[in-house]
DNA sequence: TAGATTGTTAATCGATTAACAATC
DNA sequence: TAGATTGTTAATCGATTAACAATC
C-alpha cells in the first residue's frame, strides 16, 4: 500500500473537473490520455500514471468512458458524497468563501466556522455563527469532520495548519496567497 | 544561470512573512536556519539550500541576521515596491480579494479588474470597473502588468491561466480551490 | 580556543517521462 | 488485420536530506 503523490491527487481534481465539463455533452463518450491531458495542461503519460495508482478505468486501444472515469474519481475524492467541512478565519475572504458555489459543486459544505478574534466571534455568517478557534477540536471530534478550509492571515497559517491536524483534520484547503507559478524566475549571481 | 525550483520560492515567501512577523522585536536580532525553519515547519537544511540559490545571507557560527534577512528576501521577491497586479473573475472571492490586506502588505495592489460575464462587466468593485476578459492583453502590455490573481470557476481556470500567460502575465495566484495536503490518502487496491 | 552554524557537496528520495508489450 | 491507446516498467530528472569543511 504505498501512498499517491501529492500532485497526482491535485491533478485528479482537475481532471474530474474538466470531465464533469463535457459529461454534458453526449457526443464525447470517450476521451483518450492525450486528449485529458492536452486539455488541462498534463502529459499523455501524466495521465496514465495517475490514474493507475487507483486501478484500471481505460480500455486499451480506445480510451476512457468520460461518464465512468468522471464517476470512478468522483468516487475516490469523495466528491459524490456530502462533506462536511469547516472554515477557519472570517475576514473578507472567509466570509466570501462560505458562498463559494465551487464547494456546493463539489459536494463540500461548511458545519462550523472559526476565529481568533474576539471582536468576531458570536457574529453571524450565513446561517453559522462564529466559534472561538478553541472549540476547532471540540466540534472535528464530536462531528467527525475531516476537512478545513483555511482563510486566515499568512503568517498565521502554519500555526493554525498545525492545530487542524492535531484537531483530526485530514485535508486542508489553503487560501492563503501562495502563488501558482512564477515564472521566469532565474538564480542570481 | 540555473533556475530556482518552485517549491524554493514558496518558501520564500513563508520565510519572509515569519521574519516580517518577528522584527518588531527588538530582542530578536539573529535568527539561524534550525530556528528558522522549525518556525514555518521546515528542514534547517532545506533554508540554507533554498536561500543558497541567491547568495550568502548569513554568517558561520552565528546564524541571520533578521532584519537584513528580510530586507534581502524582500527585494529578491519584490515585496520592497508596489506592484500592479490584475484580477480575474469578479464574483464573491474576487471582490473579496480587492479588500484583501494580504496583498496590500505586500506591497501588491490591484490596477485592473476583469469578467467574462456579460452581467458583470461595466460594474464597480471598489473604486475599480469591471473590464472584458478580451481587454486582459491590452491592459497588461500597455501597464507592463507582471501579475495577476485568478478566482475565476475551477473548470475556467487552465483556459484563464494560459490566456494569462500569452498576455505576459509572469506570475499567477490562483485562487481556484486546490487543497495544500491531502493527508494519509493510500493507494487503493 | 571550543561550540555553533553556515554554505555546499554528494547521496537519497520521489516524481516525471519515455518507451513498449498487451490488447481493444 | 492495422491502428490506436492503455497500463506499466525502467530511465531520467529534479528536489530534499545528510554530512561536513569552513569559519565566526
Amino acid at each position: 500500500m504505498k501512498s499517491v503523490p501529492q500532485p497526482t491527487i491535485e491533478r485528479l481534481i482537475v481532471y474530474y473537473r474538466y470531465l464533469e465539463k463535457i459529461a454534458h455533452f453526449d457526443e464525447i463518450e470517450v476521451i483518450s490520455s492525450h486528449q485529458l491531458g492536452q486539455s488541462v495542461g498534463a502529459s499523455a503519460a501524466k495521465v496514465r500514471k495517475d490514474l493507475s495508482y487507483f486501478g484500471e478505468f481505460g480500455c486499451k486501444g480506445v480510451g476512457y468512458d468520460v461518464k465512468n472515469l468522471k464517476k470512478r474519481l468522483g468516487e475516490i475524492l469523495g466528491f459524490n458524497n456530502i462533506w462536511s467541512m469547516i472554515l477557519v478565519g472570517t475576514g473578507n475572504l472567509g466570509r466570501a468563501l462560505v458562498n463559494y458555489q465551487e464547494f456546493v459543486r463539489m459536494g463540500l459544505h461548511f458545519a462550523g466556522i472559526f476565529d481568533c478574534d474576539l471582536s468576531k466571534i458570536g457574529n453571524r455568517v450565513g446561517e453559522l455563527v462564529v466559534k472561538s478557534n478553541h472549540e476547532i477540536k471540540e466540534v472535528v471530534q464530536k462531528r467527525e469532520i475531516k476537512i478545513a478550509v483555511m482563510a486566515v492571515p499568512a503568517s498565521e497559517a502554519h500555526q493554525v495548519g498545525k492545530s487542524l491536524v492535531d484537531a483530526g483534520i485530514k485535508a486542508i484547503w489553503n487560501f492563503a496567497p501562495v502563488p501558482l507559478k512564477w515564472y521566469n524566475l532565474k538564480k542570481y549571481n
